[in-house]
DNA sequence: ACCGCCGGGTGCC
DNA sequence: ACCGCCGGGTGCC
């Protein structure tokens, strides 16, 4: 599997010195938060830093426990069951009395008050944030006026004393933590199950250890294949695509959950009630359950395939959509509803709607006034319905990607339905997207992305005003920061099915899983008490019952294969083989010089910022150097010396300065996320301090850290008036091109070297040049035209028109078609399918291994039919080289036994540094 | 009796 | 609340 073109020849251009061959391995969990973690920034971004985010309960320990009683029962309508947890909640503007504590059950309403004279030291631990009060009523809970509640005082070790003081002022006394304070759940009327235990750490019957808990977690999602995800379904007839096994198996499942008439995970019935057994709250309303759930396979699987499977198969009360056409002449006017009857077999006609259409008998009544169509076989089964929806009974599917897979959903849905399938989509994206709710809510699908969703959140628009039939999140990991405006602009979104595509389900961490089951409806998760309370802190804590707990919910909510999973003893996916080779470039001594210039200026200037100890601070700057060296690896012009920085400007000139830094820091490559949102920068400013942030989420920081907001990076002031937005597209034409004389370089030989070899083996063959520097792209378009190459290019700047067609021109198999594709590295979302391509050069190293091999996915994926060459070039004694160590490293540790084990903060800080230290060869 | 005791009215915060 | 608390009625043995 070697390919002898790298090196057969020894040119002048072309000092091959070495050529590794790098097996390809699965990083999928490998994630853009390596950049922080690279520069030790997670600790800064995760952890309580940022106001609103979770309150750090994760180090939480019990400080005791404490009897009080719930007054003023008789008010309120809320009611509890013995043992059931209660929440405790400060209500700082009762008119009685400023110190008010409410009491209020799981589903949130209130049971009653705390009794003043306690609720006036809860109030002042709660309101300082001392500690985290948490309730059960261990009995009377039938009690008509006052009832016990056991409290658990949870926090942080230093806020201990403060909190028994406080209550020592007031006469009260935690009962010391000894077994006998397990609360409640020993005599729990939940009949049949054992009861869950939340037992005080350090009483845990069997306590894991953190490394048994970690290895535990990530098995979470390893373990969920075959048992009763194994059943097949065929697919709709409206589906044009036959589908592979597993991807039957997806819509088996994926129907499955919707049409589910199952109680959720978690609760029983007894008595006419249903229970949840993990907080003992009771109701009598039946709760729903969530239609829908987590679709983790990896990329590459087929996810939007099965979804559009899935749109087209339960279309409708667990019918497909129709293929054939409705007659007019069959149409007959009841009580003014329409129906349409189709009697293929049977002698009369009836009048009455098919038992087995099982819920129309419950909504036909008050449904009179709106149009419906229905298509019956003379069986009386229902072969197809079609109608007109009223608002109550939503038609429409709603998609919310990434603007980078927009395009591939419209292809697949142009693919994958057959040409005389009638479904109306409508791409919700542009200025000039529809204002109309009523041919919105027409369409059968919307599609739309998560910048549009957060801004129609912010402004309360259609997509939050309208109900929908199905929401789908493509790339649904996008929602797991819970204060991200798009996280919470896809939690209010009504809908009655809810689906999460995802490639990585969970990070590292179970505090993403959160946010994606409180978007799925999963009662009683919506609240994050209940969440923490039963699932994450018992997890935490190494409680065996929490873990347990944590396997069946995701078992139940979630489909994961991987590219390696197997179905009927055969891999699920049978890929071409794909290999990875490194060719190191060596510079010219023109280059080198260069280069050699610019590396120890900022040499200098980095080991300065170690010195003083603002490597943190500077961090633009490091970022700049870095940048700069990556550059000239690829083409002296594409380092435009933006010069280093000099305090005390004028504001124009600070001005200045702060949108090139941006503009650095949005082209390194490395960083194009918002470090609050941990997303893709919506409207990028830049902060005095030169950290880039999105417009929202900044804003939001400082509006919650009034008056002395700080930023979360560095801790520096920060001022809404100090930000400085991005200037609008003026970008690219700017960056010299046609000012200077078009030169080559060492890379740029090196890559058409390669491409021209290629060319004399297969003329046919398409190739993908990647680079993350769009300048050097343009570069290389010269010496391609000269060699009269057929070419495309794929930029994350283009318009989505362009894009189509630029992928639509590659794909393309007939001679004359363009044979290579210049792609930036992060121009495609993971869903571009670029599989004309079985070749790919990689002109730079990315910070990041998973980009890379995102990058690669693109044309490494399920309709690729040869094996895949990769390229990368690296140039010799370099940064690249360094970042290729690094690169290594990273892959090491995230194979390795001890993954993703937590550092402490000056062990990442110490990582961070060395990494530095590493790429400048300091 | 500027007390005690009785029994009715009353009741979250 | 089959409590506590309040405040009015009442008052030797």
């Amino acid at each position: 599997s070697f390919d002898p073109s790298l090196s057969r020849k020894n040119s002048e251009a072309i000092k091959t010195t070495k050529i590794l061959l790098v097996i390809y391995r699965n990083y999928s969990h490998y994630t853009s938060h390596d950049f922080y973690s690279q520069f030790g920034l997670e600790d800064v971004i995760c952890t309580d830093d940022i106001p609103g985010t979770d309150e750090d309960t994760d180090s939480a320990v019990l400080f005791g426990t404490l009897r009080g009683n719930v007054v003023g029962l008789r008010y309120y309508t809320g009611v509890v069951n013995n043992n059931e947890m209660v929440a405790l909640q400060r209500e700082p503007n009762n008119l009685y009395d400023k110190n008010a504590v409410k009491v209020n059950n799981v589903s949130g309403n209130q049971v009653g008050h705390i009794k003043k004279e306690l609720a006036a030291p809860l109030a002042y631990i709660m309101d300082n944030k001392l500690a985290i009060v948490e309730g059960v009523v261990p009995y009377g809970a039938k009690n008509a006026f006052t009832m016990p509640v056991q409290m658990s005082f949870w926090g942080k070790e230093e806020n201990k004393q403060a909190v028994l003081d406080k209550l020592k002022v007031h006469g009260f006394k935690l009962a010391p933590l000894s077994k006998s304070s397990e609360f409640g759940f020993g005599s729990s009327w939940v009949s049949g199950r054992a009861g869950p235990s939340y037992s005080a750490p350090g009483h845990a019957a069997v306590q894991m250890t953190t490394e048994q808990l970690k290895s535990e977690f990530d098995k979470l999602f390893e373990d969920l294949k075959e048992d009763d995800k194994t059943h097949e379904m065929e697919e709709a007839e409206a589906v044009g695509t036959p589908l592979l096994p597993h991807q039957k198996q997806a819509l088996a499942w994926m129907v499955s959950r919707e049409n589910s008439k199952e109680l959720p995970l978690f609760w029983e019935e007894k008595n006419n009630f249903y229970y949840n057994t993990l907080t003992n709250f009771a109701e009598k309303e039946r709760p729903e359950n969530a239609l829908g759930g987590i679709l983790a396979d990896d990329m590459g699987l087929g996810k939007t395939l099965a979804t559009i499977a899935l749109i087209l198969t339960n279309f409708h009360d667990g019918k497909p959509l129709p293929v054939e056409n409705i007659k007019r002449d069959q149409l007959y006017k009841v009580r003014g509803v329409f129906f349409v009857f189709v009697f293929s077999k049977a002698e009369k006609p009836k009048y009455t709607v098919s038992s087995d259409s099982e819920e129309s008998e419950e909504w036909l009544p008050q449904q009179t006034r709106s149009n419906v169509t229905f298509v019956f076989s003379g069986t009386a089964s229902v072969q197809s319905v079609k109608k007109n929806y009223s608002e109550e009974r939503p038609r429409t599917t709603l998609i919310i990607c990434p603007l980078s897979v927009l395009s591939n959903w419209i292809d697949q849905f142009e693919q994958h339905i057959r040409p005389d399938v009638h479904l109306n989509i409508y791409i919700y994206y542009g200025p000039d997207r529809s204002k109309d709710p009523a041919f919105l809510s027409k369409q059968d699908v919307v599609l739309t992305t998560y910048n549009i969703l957060a801004s129609d959140y912010g402004s309360r628009g259609l997509l939050h005003r309208l109900k929908w039939l199905r929401v789908v999140l493509d790339e649904g990991h996008t929602i797991r920061n819970p204060n991200a405006q798009q996280t919470k602009a896809a939690l209010n979104l009504e809908a009655q099915r809810r689906w999460i595509l995802t490639g990585t389900p969970i990070q590292n961490s179970l505090k993403d899983l959160w946010s994606l089951l409180s978007f799925l409806k999963l009662k009683p998760f919506t609240d994050r008490e209940w969440w923490h309370r039963t699932i994450q802190r018992p997890v935490m804590l190494g409680e065996q019952g929490g873990l347990r707990r944590l396997q069946s919910l995701i078992k139940n909510i979630t489909l994961r294969r991987t590219k390696t999973s197997k179905i009927k003893g055969k891999p699920v996916l049978e890929l071409p083989e794909r290999k990875v080779f490194i060719q190191h470039v060596t510079l010219t001594e023109e280059e080198r010089k260069i280069y050699r210039s610019v590396k120890n200026e900022g040499k200098a200037a980095i080991s300065r910022y170690f010195n003083e100890g603002t490597v943190l601070a500077h961090y633009a700057d490091v970022l700049g150097v870095l940048l700069r060296l990556r550059q000239l690896c690829c083409h002296p012009h594409l380092c435009t010396n933006t010069s280093s920085s000099s305090c005390d400007s004028t504001p124009e000139e600070l001005r200045e300065k702060l949108v090139n830094k941006m503009k650095l820091v949005l082209s390194s490559g490395s960083d194009e996320e918002c470090a609050i949102c941990l997303d893709s920068l919506n409207l990028p400013v830049i902060t005095h301090c030169a950290h880039v942030f999105c417009k929202p989420c900044i804003c939001e920081v400082i509006q919650s850290e009034q008056p002395n907001a700080k930023c979360p990076l560095c801790r520096n002031e920060l001022r809404v008036e100090h930000l400085v937005e991005y200037p609008l597209e003026e970008s690219e034409s700017s960056i010299e091109k046609g000012d200077r004389e078009w030169i080559s370089s060492s890379k740029i030989n090196a890559l058409m070297h390669a491409l021209i070899d290629l060319r004399k083996q297969n003329p046919a063959v398409k190739c993908l040049i990647v680079s993350q520097f769009t300048t050097f792209l343009s570069l290389i378009e010269t010496p391609l035209k000269e060699s009269g190459f057929v070419f495309t290019r794929l930029n994350g700047s283009m318009t989505q028109k362009k894009r189509v067609q630029a992928i639509q021109s590659f794909q393309d198999s007939h001679t004359g078609s363009p044979t290579i594709m210049l792609l930036s590295l992060k121009a495609g979302g993971v869903g571009l399918n670029l599989t004309a391509a079985s070749r790919v050069f990689l002109m730079d190293p990315a910070w990041n291994p998973a980009a890379e091999d995102q990058c690669f996915d693109r044309c490494h994926r399920l309709g690729q039919k040869q094996d895949v060459v990769i390229t990368k070039f690296i140039v010799k004694n370099s940064v690249e080289e360094n970042m290729l160590k690094i690169q290594n490293k990273k892959r090491e540790l995230a194979a390795g036994a001890f993954a993703s084990k937590k550092l402490t903060a000056s062990e990442v800080k110490q990582t961070k540094i060395n990494e530095i230290k590493t790429l400048i060869d300091l």
